[in-house]
DNA sequence: GGCATGACTACCG
DNA sequence: GCGGTAGCCATGC
């Protein structure tokens, strides 16, 4: 008899893909939110390794709507490059100063309020 | 199995 | 609000 939910039946990763690439259009998301709609709000951190590994499995995952509890893109670092991100922020009617997004809670997507 | 890593978060001063 | 510290846990060597 299997205890495992259905959703933790897929590789971490997978999920956090998933939930990610179902970010509506303009809206923003935290790693937090995400961890916690997978069961695990202690594993923020790997949500963030899965987007670091993201460019490899999943080049098209809008990873430019996650940032941290505080509306940081932390992870622009991480994309092609460091102006990309916040350009396509902006373009999805968003507005970023110094890598900090206006309005965070306003935009805020909950995937576990809304999924 | 142990150890190091990391796009995080919570708590404390 | 800011910097430092601790906890957390999947992944890879």
């Amino acid at each position: 008899m299997p205890k495992e939910s259905p959703n933790l039946a897929k590789d971490f990763y997978t999920i956090v893909y998933e939930i990610v690439e179902q970010i509506p259009f303009g809206r923003v998301t935290t790693y937090g939110a995400i961890a916690n709609a997978i069961g695990s709000k202690k594993s923020s951190r790997l949500v963030g390794i899965a987007m670091n590994h993201s460019h490899e499995i999943a080049p098209n995952l809008p990873a430019h709507r996650v940032v941290n509890r505080s509306g940081i893109l932390t992870g622009q670092h991480h994309f092609l490059g460091e102006k990309s991100m916040i350009k396509l922020l902006t373009d999805e009617g968003l507005t970023i100063e110094n890598n900090h997004v206006q309005q965070f809670e306003h935009i805020f997507w909950d995937p576990l309020n809304e999924l």
